[in-house]
DNA sequence: GGCCTAATGTGAAATATTGGACAACCCGGC
DNA sequence: GCCGGGTTGTCCAATATTTCACATTAGGCC
């Protein structure tokens, strides 16, 4: 099964972003693949599933390490903890969720957060009203009280989903606990100092892409 | 105020994706500029804020047509309206929704998708003890009568909340019923006819984003 | 009305990303 | 142990995107 043990070898270059947004697109595909029973995989085939190039695959892989099998292809299971490992998701992060509003249950409630390691065990809202409410067995605290829980906790990933005009306040707390992420599910940009990550998710983003893509066909010229 | 007209072009030139996803960013600050009062800016203060390179939103800009003032800047709510228009945002969309658990649920409740303009006219299941159900005044109807109820209802756009194993069979359905373009929150890859445009959701990229991002930082070379 | 300031729109240079081609090399069969 | 089919890893060319630099022009002031 496990005939060839992966070598990791993380080059200092400078990784594309498009690079890391599609080692997660082939995590995916091939823990769908995984759990449909298939063992091993060529470039081409997962090139065609993904609509990439296979020597797009190839590459992306090789800025990590060496993970294929030439002339037969990619382990799957190996491949799937080969990218993890390299994306630094072959741990679990502790997450604080700030913003108990709809989105915020939401997150609080799917499971796939703890499955995919991010593990929410902090959750803060401002709202007096909200505060000490129990939710998915964990209880609401104080904003204010953030830098003290984010040291106890160990906590390194910031969620942000309050309301916009609340975010930058949010980030404000997150940032004085020494986070070293944030996640923002808020339609604002944040300003945040240099050492710390900042990650905006809007999938009205992704509604606008799909609205301008037909648009775009439907013109006179095609 | 209005002392301005923009030209919109439309050159038919190629639009890189980026600029796409950059657009929708720019919408998403002079929107919340707007709402603070102003009512001018320069592509240097909105490059700014949105962590890009000011020549890069004056090109992002004219792929559409010149919608800035020399010596001036973008009067904001010219600028908002000539991007949505350029976007094809600037009209509602009708869209139906597949799967009804944790997420669909929260899409449903969620305001922003009417002020945004994808108005829900459709839910739907395939489990019978939710068909039938009302939720947010809508009643969740079978996914076998997408097809009727598509045309009925004039949607164009389909948006998947359904479990992974089950999404390539609603994409199925939403493809037969002629939709131009379909939003997928399930984490698997779909296999639909080229005229479909799909888009595919997963906050969960944006996490590793975070968690890589951390990662590398903490690498003994920085 | 002409001049000055300021910020756009755009061509050209620099940089980054992608795709193609092929040598390297693994595995199974003989 | 060697040979052939097959697929990787990687160099290089092609393409795409970003940044720079500046000519252009709108608006305000005298």
């Amino acid at each position: 099964m496990h005939r060839y043990t992966p070598v990791a070898h993380i080059k200092s270059e400078h990784i594309p972003r498009a690079t890391i947004q599609r080692l997660a697109v082939y995590v995916q595909v091939l823990e769908n693949l995984k759990r449909d029973g298939t063992e091993v995989i060529s470039s081409e085939h997962l090139a065609r599933i993904c609509a990439v190039n296979p020597s797009q695959i190839r590459k992306d892989l090789a800025y990590f390490g060496e993970f294929g099998v030439r002339g037969v292809g990619y382990y799957i299971e190996d491949l799937i903890s080969a990218i993890k490992k390299s994306l630094g998701v072959d741990r679990t992060w502790n997450c604080a969720l700030v913003g108990v509003g709809n989105l915020g249950r939401a997150l609080l409630r799917h499971k796939e957060c703890r499955t995919r390691g991010f593990n929410i065990v902090g959750v803060f809202d401002c709202d007096p009203f909200k505060i000490g409410e129990i939710l998915a067995g964990q209880e609401v605290i104080c904003s204010r009280r953030l830098v003290e829980k984010v040291k106890e906790l160990d906590i390194e990933i910031g969620i942000i989903t309050t309301p916009p005009e609340r975010a930058q306040r949010a980030a404000n707390y997150l940032v004085d606990a020494g986070i070293k992420g944030i996640v923002n599910f808020a339609p604002t940009r944040l300003s945040v100092p240099e050492e710390v990550e900042v990650e905006y998710v809007d999938f009205f983003h992704n509604f606008f892409n799909v609205a301008f893509k037909i648009t775009l066909r439907e013109l006179p010229n095609g």
